[in-house]
DNA sequence: GTCTATAGGGGGATAGAC
DNA sequence: GTCTATCCCCCTATAGAC
């Protein structure tokens, strides 16, 4: 490995730090509550600049919300596909990766929700959603248990929204309920990652009830 | 029944005039997009008349954050410490209620939850958010359903966050999960009516599985 | 109480030196 | 590429007439 390399691993160019700057602070307070000079303070760099690399708040918001959105759906989606995985592992593979994920960038959920809903004509028609996860091997694999009377509820989206929400919904409503349990944020973490284990176990008897 | 209450009940004066319109346009867009003129235009009023009845934005808004928590906690204090219903039948009204309501308003549980994270210091602790729900009979008769073998899940915050994410979640969501079923507004909405009915049947199946 | 007109400040974007 | 200085629009809030 060439020093050159070591030193990019380490030293990042002023627009990925720019790029970082503003993924930090966009998910935080959202597109409307955010200034282009908080993102300079926080990439430590002059205002100037960014409209320099960047060309507009907004241009620079897209591209980070594109691939945010990009990321996350890709990710299901290869989870949601893994031929060497069964459905309950799938359950089990979901619940664990986006626990520990959301855990380091806790405001992405709300932050994506918020602004996808602002947007949602302009983005989610352009990606590829609906086939990356209606035809999935999760959705197939569901049908066949469905027709094997293996699980009673027969439409795969209440079971995908339930897996879901029992995974991301505690972070959106994490200060509520913080608020509610009086646990500080340590102990709060605590009962999330239980959950890694516990919803594999509840969606699995959720989806056998009748 | 007099002229006067009648035409009370129609004509609502311009202070509420103002509040509804103010509700309306941040439950949708939050605080920070939304501009003073939206709502005074969405009222049919001046823009001046709305820092004469209410002084700021900042204090219109915050008088209806203040309402929409404390109804929405209260509702829940009620439902959650009805002394003639049983905890099935809470988990019940809880989701018909909460599905009706939402139904109403989608963008009230993404508005709260938005803006009370940019505000957590403020707002939530200064309402009794903890004793209403933590010393509810709810949380009671869950202890008991625990002691007698009935439920398997001792702590009844994951209880109470399994409930709530099933019954919320899909709402927030809603753009996502349109997108990926392609669903639109009338048949999704059928789909989320069904949770009324399914959501306690599912949640009695979790809370007995080991 | 309700309006028009405007003050005052903040924020996005750019010009131009280095 | 990076900075300082500045433009200019838009938004909140208020003054003052009616």
């Amino acid at each position: 490995m060439t020093k050159s390399r070591e030193v990019k691993v380490v030293d990042t160019t002023t627009e990925e730090k720019i790029k970082e700057a503003a993924r930090a602070v966009f998910y935080k307070k959202g597109y409307a509550a955010t200034r282009t000079r908080d993102i300079a303070e926080e990439a430590g760099i002059n205002l100037a600049l960014l409209n320099y690399y960047f060309r507009s708040k907004e241009k620079l918001f897209d591209m980070i919300m594109l691939e945010t959105v990009t990321g996350f759906m890709h990710t299901m989606a290869t989870i949601l596909n893994n031929e060497k995985s069964t459905l309950e592992k799938k359950v089990e593979l979901v619940a664990s990766h986006y626990i520990d994920f959301i855990s380091k960038e806790p405001n992405i959920p709300i932050f994506m929700l918020s602004e996808i809903r602002n947007n949602s004509d302009g983005l989610l028609k352009k990606l590829p959603i609906r086939q990356l996860i209606m035809q999935s091997l999760f959705f197939k694999q569901h049908q066949e248990a469905v027709a094997k009377r293996k699980i009673t509820e027969p439409n795969p989206l209440h079971f995908l929204m339930n897996l879901l929400s029992l995974v991301v919904f505690p972070f959106i409503a994490q200060p509520l309920f913080q608020g509610i349990s009086g646990l500080n944020e340590t102990q709060f973490n605590k009962l999330i990652h239980e959950r890694k284990k516990l919803i594999p176990i509840w969606i699995k008897a959720m989806m056998k009830a009748k």
